[in-house]
DNA sequence: GGCCAGGTGTACC
DNA sequence: GGTACACATGGC
């Protein structure tokens, strides 16, 4: 017979939850006493590091199988094998050796592909506003703790293409809101099928993603790697380009284009692990002596032809 | 008030 | 292959 708990502990090695859950790969994690908390596939879940070595999580229904849960948090994973892939250079093994225990979590496709369509040009806090009220508005209800600060699955395809632009844009998402719309029609209507997307090669899948109106390059690399787990893919954004071209190029100032090339080659089948590593040091730890990340500023308009 | 934000689409050259 | 700009919204 099984058992069914509402605690569990997962036993992991070289895991920082907290890196782990703030470094910008998912938006729904929140504080919660000494813990986190969060809504993974429409199920309330906190978690603690409680001890050296052990995650406890706590959920409000109890569970018999917990695998959903390690799957998410790739327990299981270890840390010294996909870092002894990295190519042993100073700048990374400097991000490496400042942020110990900062691993990948592994998504929902459709909930993070969402995310990330609501992220371009958006601070974090914000993208994580804009899908808050989002949820509110279109998710489940949950099962959750009293005062829990999150008490709502978040909405599948089906209900955020049910809701309309006009309830989309009042969550805040601006011009995202026609992207993300006709990203949930594709999906509901099955013409983009995000399943399928799991047996395709990397670039194949990549293709699929950036056939979708407001998915780049970066928006598409981002799900592949937080979502369908290739390694390989390293979402290039503007922080990383700056971070790339401060550590590898101080002398010139390769394109975007070409760093992506210089990326391919140098950093091997862990790549988008390496990326995480160099994003959430620069940010956490540069900080402002990186600089502002260097992007090409408008040109002040000519004033308007009239008096 | 002006600038900027884990980008992308479009229009140009 | 490259560059320039618009696109909403909120925080500083």
């Amino acid at each position: 017979m099984e058992r069914t708990d509402t605690t569990h502990r997962i036993q992991v090695e070289d895991y920082d939850l907290a890196a782990t859950v703030t470094s910008g790969q998912a938006f729904r994690w929140r504080p919660s006493g000494t813990g986190w908390e969060s809504a993974i596939q429409g199920t309330w879940v906190r978690i603690e590091a409680s001890e050296p070595g052990i995650l406890t999580a706590t959920t409000a229904t109890p569970q018999t199988d917990w695998r959903w849960l390690e799957h998410y948090l790739q327990s299981h994973v270890r840390l010294a094998d996909v870092i002894a892939t990295f190519p042993p250079d100073p700048p990374l093994l400097e991000a490496v050796q400042a942020c110990p225990g900062l691993r990948l979590l592994r998504q929902d496709p459709w909930e993070c592909l969402a995310g990330f369509i609501l992220s371009s040009t958006k601070q974090i806090v914000q993208i994580q506003q804009c899908i808050e009220l989002l949820c509110e508005r279109a998710g489940q209800r949950l099962e959750a703790p009293p005062r829990s600060s999150i008490l709502h699955a978040f909405p599948s395809a089906d209900s955020v293409a049910q809701l309309g632009e006009t309830a989309l844009r009042e969550c805040k998402m601006g011009f995202r809101a026609p992207y993300l719309l006709n990203a949930a029609r594709r999906v509901a209507d099955g013409s983009l099928d995000l399943e399928a997307l799991r047996a395709l090669p990397t670039a194949e899948a990549r293709d699929r993603l950036v056939g979708l109106h407001g998915v780049g390059r970066k928006i598409a690399d981002c799900v592949l790697l937080f979502a369908y787990g290739r390694q390989d893919a390293f979402p290039a954004d503007v922080w990383i380009l700056k971070v790339l071209r401060h550590l590898y190029f101080p002398k010139r100032a390769p394109s975007p284009r070409r760093l992506l090339r210089f990326v391919e080659t140098h950093f091997g089948p862990n790549a988008g692990y390496a990326q995480q590593f160099l994003f959430h040091h620069a940010r956490v730890h540069l900080g402002s002596s990186l600089g502002k990340p260097t992007k090409p500023k408008p040109k002040p308009r000519a004033p308007a032809a009239s008096l």
